[in-house]
Order: structure tokens, then sequence, then C-alpha cells
DNA sequence: CCAGTTCTTGACCGTTCAGTCAAGAGGTTC
DNA sequence: GAACCTCTTGACTGAACGGTCAAGAACTGG
């Protein structure tokens, strides 16, 4: 699976043949029909499964800090660093959303990524250290800082996540703290 | 080539069979064989039309421009215009950039965007109404928020381009006009 | 050692696709 | 009207693809 999604990102989904993928896997193609009932399916599963681990490593890095602008700083630094360690699943995620079969998919994942950082702005709303305004539009601000700040420095060799990791949260801490009128309702 | 411009920004490049193309056009096979050699080609084709297309549109709008500030002004307003009418064409550039075959030709067209714009900034610091820095850095940054601002409001049915041009040119002539340790060098 | 299950093979099948080509329509020139 | 060129047709071809399957290897439990 590790392969077929390196593979993926590398060459695309459709420029991906399933010979292609078993043959540098060193197996028949038997195996593959054997674990997966389709091309389709695998690529689902590695969208999910990477949606799922990307989670479960924001879980873990919130963990349990109460403070919401500490815990969306954890959130974003975590975010940072699992796409650094797997710049391939940034790559995939491109590759997919230009693909009609895993749009949906993909949106369905996303739209639990929003809700989560919403949750956690509107808490820090709640109790008071961040303006009251539409969590879900600061939400979809960081997620787009996040996604933006990924293609440009993840993607080329040598970035580097330490420093960028400051920069990203010091205008995401700053941006959920602007008066909402000042807020950029990016996505 | 319009009508195939829009199939493959819509279906992607792959899953738009050449078949699908002169189907929709109601011709036979053999007359989109006289006009292009592949189907490669029609994409390669389509892609450097439209770059030229905008580039022209960036020199027409810059025109008789002599204020460096204005220039850069002038080339975000036509850009953003420009994308808006061929909204199209931004969403194939994405299909096109995760596909092997034409990531050279189109990196080729956004080094001359990038070197386009830095002359301009370069000009600016020439003649002092832009710090001195790197040009070719802020010239990056530019872009990056051009394209990243195309994808989020342009992309979403409804978005005017009006209140947004003056948003992003606020922001980029802020941007450049900013001392180079403030200025982000995204790209 | 056998029976049963899990896993693996690779030849094979039906389909789809990019690209070809013999045939000819329509127009223009002399 | 013959020779010629431009453009168009759609059946056809060879290759590649996703997916199947009969065959059998490898392992497990009794």
């Amino acid at each position: 699976m590790i392969y077929a999604a390196r593979r993926f990102a590398e060459d695309g989904y459709d420029t991906t043949s399933v010979a292609d993928i078993v043959e540098g896997l060193g197996v028949g193609k038997g195996v593959f029909y054997w674990y997966f009932s389709s091309k389709e399916e695998l690529l689902g599963e590695i969208l999910a499964e990477a949606q799922r681990r990307l989670r479960r490593r924001q879980a873990d890095a919130i963990g349990t800090i109460d403070d919401p602008l500490l815990r969306l700083e954890a959130g974003i630094r975590a975010t940072l660093s699992f796409f650094d360690e797997h710049r391939d699943f940034w790559r995939l995620v491109q590759v997919a959303s230009h693909d009609r079969r895993f749009t949906a998919g993909l949106r369905a994942g996303q739209e639990v990524a929003v809700s989560d950082t919403a949750r956690v702005i509107q808490d820090g709303m709640d109790a008071g250290v961040i303006p009251s305004g539409d969590a879900s539009l600061a939400a979809n601000a960081v997620l787009g800082v996040l996604n933006h700040v990924t293609r440009v420095y993840l993607q080329r060799d040598g970035g580097s996540v330490g420093d960028l990791a400051d920069q990203v949260v010091a205008f995401c801490v700053g941006g959920v703290q602007a008066q909402p009128a000042v807020v950029s309702p990016a996505s």
C-alpha cells in the first residue's frame, strides 16, 4: 500500500497500472485482487487511511492541552510535521482531488478537518481568548494557510519544518485573534 | 480546442478520450488527427496558447503605465480577470501540473511569469519606490497569492472579481513595499 | 499424512483507447 | 472535366488496461 501510494503520488492514478504496481512489488496480479477488490478501492483506502492517521496525530498532539490557542498551535504543528513526513500523501490528495471518482471522499475528510478545527476555535471564543465570530470561516482560513504553505515549502526539496512551523503558527494564531473584519475569508 | 479544454478541465486528461471529444464536436476522428498529431500535443497547445493569451493580456493592461507599483497593480488585476473569464484554464493547469508529461512545459511558463513580475518589481526597486531586496522572491510571493486566491474564490460559483482584486492588490503592493525581512518568502 | 484454508501465480479475457488509413466529398485551377 | 489539394469520414488495428480464474504452493490443525 505504501509502495502503491508512492507510485500514485509520483505518476498519477490513471498513469499507474495495476501491472506496474505488482511488478514493482515482485508479486503476481492475483495478490492485488486478493487484498483489494479494485484499483479504485485501493486508492480510496490509501486516502482514508492517511486521513485517519493525520487525525489521530492531531488528536495525540493536542492531547491534554486545555488552552484553545495552544491546542490550535499543537494541531498546526502536528499537521505540518505529518505532511513533512508523508510528503507523498499531500501529492496524492492533489492528484485525487482532480479526479471525479475521489472528490466526494476527499471532501468528506476535508469537512471533518474543518469542523475539528472550528471546534477548537469555537472553544477559544467561548473561553474569551478569541474574539467572537465565524469559527468555521476561521477554520477554513487556517486550513487554507496550511495547504498553501505545504504546497510551497514541503514539495520543494530541502524545506525544513522547524522555522516554518513557527511562522505558520504565528500567522494563524494572529489571524484568529484579529477582529472578524480583519480575518481574511480564505478557505 | 475550446471544447476540448473544457472537457479536460472538467473530466481530466486521461479520463477524456479522443472519441469523447470528436463525438461531442460532431465530427469524425480523422479531423482531430488532421489538426493535431496527438492527444498530448493538443493539451500542450491548449496550455501554451492560454499562457500566451494571459501574458498578452498582462502586457496590454500594463501598456504605457510608467510607475512600477501601478504596473504591478495593473498586472495583478489583469491576471485575476483573466482567470475569472477563463476559469477552465486554471483548472486545466491544476490537472496538467500533476501529470509528468506536462510539468516541464508548465514550469517553463511559470518561470516566464516569475521573471516578468520580477522585472517590474526590480524596476520599482531601482526607482526607489520599493525597498531593495530579492525581486524574484517577491515575484514568487505575488504569484503565490494570486494562485491561492484564484483557487479559493474563483473556483467557487458566485465569486466576484471586483472587491477581490482590490484586496489582493492591497495585499501584494503592501507586501512588496514591506521591508525584505517582513516579506513572506512564499512562491 | 491428509484435509481444509489461505495466499499466490500468470495466462487469459473483454474492453477501451490512441492512432491509422483507404476512401471519398468539396472546392479550386487551368 | 481532369488533375489536384484540402479536409472529413469511420471502420479498423495493435497495444494496454482492469479484472478473472483455474491451478497450485504454503501453511495449519487434527
